[in-house]
DNA sequence: TAGATTGTTAATCGATTAACAATC
DNA sequence: TAGATTGTTAATCGATTAACAATC
């Protein structure tokens, strides 16, 4: 690891990601960082600050090649590996996110689903089979698992958490109603905060009233 | 509207609002700022710089009264308000977020989901009914409506925006994948782009292999 | 009153933007 | 070669942290 990147351009480069995938749609094979600064409505600059962070990816004169950039940026954000991820907790935001094929062409694969509730014994989610929480241990024994998603509610995430990093998990996607505080440095936390985004909405309507 | 408050700040308030709501759930009265960062591994000179963005709401050598503040904070996020979502896309996100009954606690209230899929006509979600998208100008025309939720693919999503708007919609919950850009300066937008916090968190995972 | 802790100003730090020399 | 546009350094801006006087 040599200097460290800020998060500041990490969240950004899924952005940058997304807008070259509908350029290559699109059939554009170069773009200036000034035609980009116009689309994404950021600066120029800070598009080839943030991209030099990473290497130089585009040539003086020319621009840069959508392809290749596009690639390159996939290989950064570990697009060209696969990540295969458990979802624990099959209520309906579990079972959406599994419904959600759209991951896998990025190469998240997701391969199981837990849940504590026996009625959900023996079913599917797009042919992916659900378990039971008690068979987690011996499920993680016998298969690779890059990511666990956590989808239960906040009481039971922060032990389920603890339980799965035990199992060896090192990331998780994590949409319970708290921080997770797993006090382990190389495990990697994702928050996904509906109710702290469905806020912020929220404050930026009633702010126009005032 | 006096000066404006920065995004940055208003990204903590609803956590701020989640952790007071904890402290208020093990009964603690009153905290100081001191004791408040170390809980959320912030400093406490940025709780005290966030909160005075709005009025003092503490007291010299007492602290914050945990009840009165996490009040504040509801007002301030707009939760002491009604919040009328409709949901266009009853698919998985869609039906996921409707059964999301949690975000009622916070004002937030699913009236109705659109969609274009006729199987779904006549059916409901969690009891709240699921109506044909030809339907969309006859309901916002009788029903007042806040936020619309879209979860629907990122074709369909800046067409179906425009709409809304031109409906009297000026709020947005996007989890389409895709920069809405309704060019309308008094129209609220809020991104869940769920691919992409994925790709940070695999960015995060990667990383340490390198 | 003395001690604690806020509200707020000032100092620092980091991130964004501007500028331009390097180079295709 | 001339024009275009990057990569990168320097300047600016904004956000975070530190410090402390005000005050409960």
């Amino acid at each position: 690891m040599e200097k460290e990147i800020s998060q500041a351009v990490i969240r950004r480069m899924p952005r940058y990601y997304r807008y070259l995938g509908e350029l290559l749609d699109e059939g554009v094979e170069r773009i200036s960082s000034n035609d980009l600064s116009s689309r994404m409505l950021v600066t120029a600059s800070q598009i080839r600050q943030d991209l030099n962070n990473f290497g130089g990816f585009g040539q003086q004169g020319y621009g840069y090649n959508v392809k290749f950039l596009y690639d390159e940026i996939g290989k950064i954000l570990g697009l060209d590996q696969k990540h295969k991820i458990i979802v624990i907790g099959a209520g309906n935001l579990g079972q959406a996110i599994t419904n959600y094929a759209t991951f896998e062409k990025w190469g998240f694969i997701i391969t199981a689903l837990f849940d504590i509730n026996p009625a959900l014994q023996n079913t599917s989610v797009r042919g992916i089979p659900v378990y039971m929480m008690e068979e987690l241990e011996a499920y993680c024994s016998r298969q690779p698992v890059d990511i666990a998603a956590l989808t239960l509610p906040k009481e039971q995430a922060p032990k389920t958490a603890r339980r799965l990093v035990d199992l060896g998990i090192h990331a998780f996607w994590n949409f319970a109603h708290v921080d997770l505080d797993v006090d382990d440095r190389d495990v990697i936390v994702e928050n996904v905060h509906l109710s702290d985004s469905l806020m912020q909405l929220s404050y930026n309507i009633v702010k126009n009233r005032r």
